[in-house]
DNA sequence: CACTGATTAGTGTGATCACAGTGAGGCTAT
DNA sequence: ATAGCCTCACTGTGATCACACTAATCAGTG
């Protein structure tokens, strides 16, 4: 990921800069984590050592520590008895859970999104929609177009409820749903992303039209079905077996 | 808090001790530091150093960088643009949004609770509830002591549910109310009771009785009639000033 | 050959130091 | 007296080291 030595600013000449929003080492090395999570590169069960991240991304242990405790907090990763980190294995059981709280809470914001919307929101809405549709029916699909126009779509719907505090938490549960949805769904993408075209459209025509309880049940329908898509072509784990042993954490 | 100086294990004669789920230092000063802010001893504006915190409990600056680190996280401390960290200052509006949330999710776990609760939950959801009872009703009452039910009751019901997920949002949200309710709410958290016990009697009994639309209901009163409380007798302030200057942070 | 034992590499946690950036207080020059 | 500059105390961030603990390798013995 290459990171700069330092920010070396040798001498400022007439402006004086301000470096104030500077994002620090820290903040980089979470969000590289979170990309290799989302993207399924970091695949459930596996152990991460916080040296050798940091000899990776070529900093030291304490950027990799914090951001690997920041992971942790909003369970993105989880922390064994033994002190050690993995990403955490999803079994059908909590996949259910996690399911199910999705759907709730982000049904809520999609509900909220189509009462406090504005136009302009709108717009960006429905350009997300179309560009998801766009990667979806193309000629040759690409299947991590398609699952960031979908990201995209989703999580502009979730700010456009102006709850920050949801949409904090959509987040949140976005990241432990990452390495799942982006682990094994290559091109079959294309023949699941059927119901959720139909969905996206009602979703947006429910959020144009203010109608806040169609939102709701489209953003529903929607995440029912790629949940149930997962659990079909499952690689999760039907129970939580003490150990995975399968991991090659080195 | 008095943090014994080392885990000092000299020598272990013959049983293997297995010291594997020992609290981290790390772990204590942020169950600390979530006290203080649940007590509302840090109060809203209120800068932190991890310094100042360091020598003041008696550890180095690491334990309490992860700490604040985790605090930041789940939105219980904020961290300024100088990276200057605080306790968030409650708006309002802010409040609002926070509770309008708070009254959808818990509620949520309400509903589930009513459906997945066994007995032994409902016994303990029970015994909270008259202690809470009590601790209001008694003839000092005790504000401090009625707070403590009361949150053992609601999270009672919130583990009851039995989905970790919204547990966790739960225990997010509530860190982030804490400084609020606790700030000002004197004996006057009697009066304020009469609405509450009421509703806790009603929220019990449709936990007891399965009906999961009035626990929802039961809660989200609970809920909005405390938060009526506080915006009555109202500390918070009314739009976001670009700075308090009123912190005693020196 | 199988099993226990010690040694070694590797882990997360905590402490300490270095550094750049920030803000306030006091000084000087106007 | 006031505006501008400088100094200094203090901040969070990052790097490095020390330590106790874990897991796995390899040696020794049955």
């Amino acid at each position: 990921m290459s990171i700069p030595s330092a920010s070396k600013i040798s001498a400022r000449p007439t402006v004086r800069r301000k470096p104030l929003n500077r994002a620090t080492i820290s903040d980089q090395i979470y969000a590289q984590l979170c990309l290799s999570l989302a993207s399924g590169e970091l695949a459930p069960g596996e152990r991460l050592s916080i040296r050798k991240v940091a000899a990776t991304l070529g900093v030291s242990m304490m950027p990799v520590r914090e951001a690997i405790t920041r992971l942790i907090v909003d369970n993105a990763l989880e922390i064994l008895p033994n002190k050690a980190v993995r990403v955490p294995i999803m079994t059908t059981e909590i996949f259910r859970e996690l399911t199910s709280v999705r759907i709730h809470i982000e049904g809520f914001a999609a509900e909220q999104a189509a009462i406090h919307r504005t136009d302009e929101e709108l717009d960006l809405i429905k350009e997300q929609e179309v560009a998801f549709r766009d990667a979806v029916t193309s000629s040759n699909p690409s299947k991590i177009e398609a699952l960031r126009a979908n990201k995209n779509l989703h999580f502009i719907i979730y700010r456009a409820s102006h709850l920050p505090t949801l949409l904090r938490i959509t987040e949140m549960l976005w990241l432990r749903v990452g390495p799942i949805i982006n682990l094994d769904l290559d091109s079959s993408v294309v023949q699941g992303a059927k119901t959720a075209l139909a969905q996206h459209a009602r979703l947006v025509h429910a959020i144009q039209t203010r109608d806040a309880a169609t939102a709701r049940d489209a953003l529903a329908a929607d995440l029912l079905g790629t949940a149930n898509f997962v659990l079909e072509s499952t690689r999760l784990r039907e129970n939580n077996l003490p150990l995975p042993l399968s991991d090659f954490g080195h």
